[in-house]
DNA sequence: CGCCTCTTTGATAAAAGTCAATCAGGGTGG
DNA sequence: CCACCCTGATTGACTTTTATCAAAGAGGCG
């Protein structure tokens, strides 16, 4: 159960026990806390329980680039294994709780699983995959067809955890979409606006909800992303 | 020797004799052809050995978007892991070799070598970081940023593999370069153009001569990217 | 109530894209 | 061997997109 909000994926059944050693430690945090910051050691990963979160890097000068919105089953820090050292910061959106899962234990125990190591590397392969998407929404498409991806993708990951693809909460500012897409807070604003106008969708705050769901797709001109 | 080109990070010595069972089979790939399609079986990742290559998604409507720009001792596919599918393909930038590393060898090969699963798995998160930087540089910078930090990775690179930082022969064209960057194939032609009246480089072709490496730090806001 | 943060909207400016015309090299065939 | 052609690169004129600056509106909380 826990273990598979943590490694979800095809697992066999009579692992599953086994695996709950993994996951010995929770951690919560609180709504604008880090749950790491870059340069913190890293020799774990973080499965979202509940809650969601927003990594991202900081250069010298402080400016920041936010590399993902996280939500629960998914995986935050596979950025720090290089040199054991986080190269981003970890923040939740809302009050939320992670399972630490240990690298060495990862490999001690997959000496009796066989499984487990190709599924952290389904895991990091996912992640890889996930931000080469990115990079072509940032390299390709235009601001509308950026948001319209973002929408679709929020509302696709939204369903797969059981919630309603139509109708959902926004747990970041607009900056922080503007910031996340590469855009500007207005622009985000006005692209919001136009949706909404052109019947795409209601959106009154954080509030969105999707009303042409093909529309959005025809709009972002992808299949999610 | 082969083992340090595909796997060189950190190994110790009595090790390598193994890892050369890893790297069994070497791959000619001829200038514009692929080592691998998008949908193609994954089964194994790839070092390069000598050459160059590009990574790149195409959409349903067949738009490509370029992931990276790959030099020896890179690896390649790290993103095809998910479903075993490769979701990019590989295209060579000039007649290159490539090794095969199986992933089920890898697997079978980590029951001795315990240092072999971290390894793997620093290079997985070293495609991640990376991944994230160039969100980073299409999300916050602006274009002549980009190509300044693009002129700086390739050059510690290239610096990394032995060859001079200053001097070297751009394996693509402009348009991928712009496509890489998301700019157009003129915005780049035109910053190369500035940059070399402004004595920062000088330019010839795809000959690119660094003058003034301390400019261009300062113009890309950061340290390599 | 009033302050504070977040959001919306407008006016204007800057950045980068588009369209179009040359220009330069490299290779091919006469 | 040289002219020509084809691809890739440069440059210019103009347009579109998006950012910037500024002001006002909406909620939420002490």
């Amino acid at each position: 159960m826990l273990s598979e909000i943590c490694l979800p994926v095809g697992m066999p059944k009579v692992d599953v026990s086994r695996l709950d050693d993994l996951v010995k430690t929770r951690v919560r945090v609180a709504r604008g806390k880090a749950l790491f910051h870059l340069g913190d050691k890293a020799d774990s990963i973080y499965g979202i329980r509940f809650g969601s979160m927003k990594t991202q890097l900081e250069d010298s000068a402080g400016q920041v680039q936010i590399t993902g919105f996280l939500l629960p089953g998914e995986i935050i820090g596979l950025d720090g294994l290089v040199e054991n050292r986080h190269v981003s910061h970890a923040i939740a959106l809302e009050d939320s709780e992670v399972c630490v899962i240990n690298l060495d234990d990862i490999d001690t125990l997959s000496r009796t699983i066989p499984g487990l190591q190709p599924q952290l590397r389904r895991l990091m392969s996912k992640e890889i995959k996930r931000s080469h998407q990115m990079v072509r929404s940032l390299g390709a498409l235009r601001s509308e067809q950026r948001l319209a991806a973002f929408l679709l993708n929020l509302s696709h990951r939204l369903a797969t955890l059981g919630y309603s693809p139509n109708e959902f909460l926004l747990r970041m500012s607009r900056e922080e979409i503007g910031n996340y897409l590469g855009l500007t807070l207005e622009t985000v604003s006005r692209l919001f606006s136009r949706f909404s106008r052109d019947g795409l969708i209601r959106v009154q705050q954080r509030e969105i909800l999707i009303i042409d769901m093909q529309a959005l797709r025809e709009l972002s001109g992808t299949d999610c992303g």
